[in-house]
DNA sequence: CAAGTTACCTGACGGC
DNA sequence: TGCCGTCAGGTAACTT
């Protein structure tokens, strides 16, 4: 579910809510998710702590403490965090609540428990490479994202461009919609090898994948059967897919048919007039 | 090493 | 109505 923008939109959703506030319980289901939640470890840290801010960094969510420490949250495919009114009813799927000093509460809801929680001490997360993020590519808005290095980067390996800019190694943040909208807008096939990129080919590419995150991200993420932000609202990108599950349709810019192929197991779109 | 495959989960949908 | 296969915004651990 969640890609770079939805995430970052629920992060600044969250961050008005939670800045300041003070954690007064801690409640989870019992269930695991992609692993096992430290439930024992959240009770005895988070509890009594004040929230000094929410931040993103690739996929993940960072809920910093006063004390130092970090708790962090995976959304996977279809995880969400919102902020309710501590005495409404919890829904199905709902798997951690942090109880607010404000009577309202965080949960997090997560269908396929894809996602993930972790905690990580103030020395842990001093540490820069704490072991979450050890192997991360950079930002995509970070200077260093940039042609030099994707070239350099794509030099040794021959996978499709599409499979390249979705390995977190390399880049972070982008998913299966925005790889495919991405590589449309600069004209790039999602079937190419990388071998085949030229430096302009990743310069057009890098451009366009900050342009449509950026988009993405004014418009509220991208709501397909469920995205939500923090208050519960959709987004709003998806007004404007130029291909994600656009196949059988025409082009926006040609009047070609859109044509889907799976590419690494993960569905793909283009159009094979204006990418090439 | 890189690249390809599988596994983790629930629910929606289409075909029979 | 229900049973079955397929698919879904992610990613890490396998195998080849």
């Amino acid at each position: 579910m969640p890609e770079l923008p939805e995430v970052e939109v629920i992060t600044r959703g969250l961050r008005p809510h939670l800045k300041g506030k003070t954690i007064i319980s801690i409640w989870h289901s019992g269930k695991h998710l992609r692993t096992p939640v430290p439930y024992e470890i959240l009770r005895k840290k988070l509890r009594g702590e004040k929230i000094a801010d929410v931040t993103r960094r690739a996929k993940y969510i960072q809920i910093a403490l006063n004390s130092g420490s970090l708790f962090i949250v995976h959304l996977g495919m279809t995880g969400n965090m919102g902020i309710f009114p501590g005495s409404s009813r919890k829904t199905k799927h709902d798997h951690i609540e942090l109880g607010l000093d404000d009577g309202k509460a965080l949960r997090l809801n997560d269908v396929r428990r894809f996602g993930s929680v972790h905690f990580l001490s103030a020395s842990d997360a001093q540490q820069k490479e704490s072991t979450i993020f050890k192997t991360a590519g950079p930002e995509p808005f970070d200077d260093s994202f940039s042609a030099d290095y994707l070239y350099k980067t794509a030099s040794n390996r021959n996978i499709t461009v599409k499979q390249f800019i979705m390995t977190s190694q390399v880049v972070v943040g982008i998913g299966n919609i925005y790889a495919s909208e991405s590589l449309f807008r600069a004209r790039i096939r999602p079937t190419r090898k990388i071998n085949s990129l030229t430096k302009k080919n990743w310069s057009d590419l890098i451009d366009n994948i900050r342009k449509v995150l950026k988009h993405a991200i004014e418009c509220g993420g991208s709501t397909i059967s469920d995205f939500l932000n923090a208050n519960q609202e959709s987004g709003y990108f998806q007004m404007n897919f130029k291909v994600y599950g656009k196949n059988g349709e025409k082009c926006s810019c040609c009047s070609s048919i859109i044509k889907k192929e799976v590419i690494g197991g993960r569905a793909s779109f283009f159009c094979s007039n204006c990418q090439k």
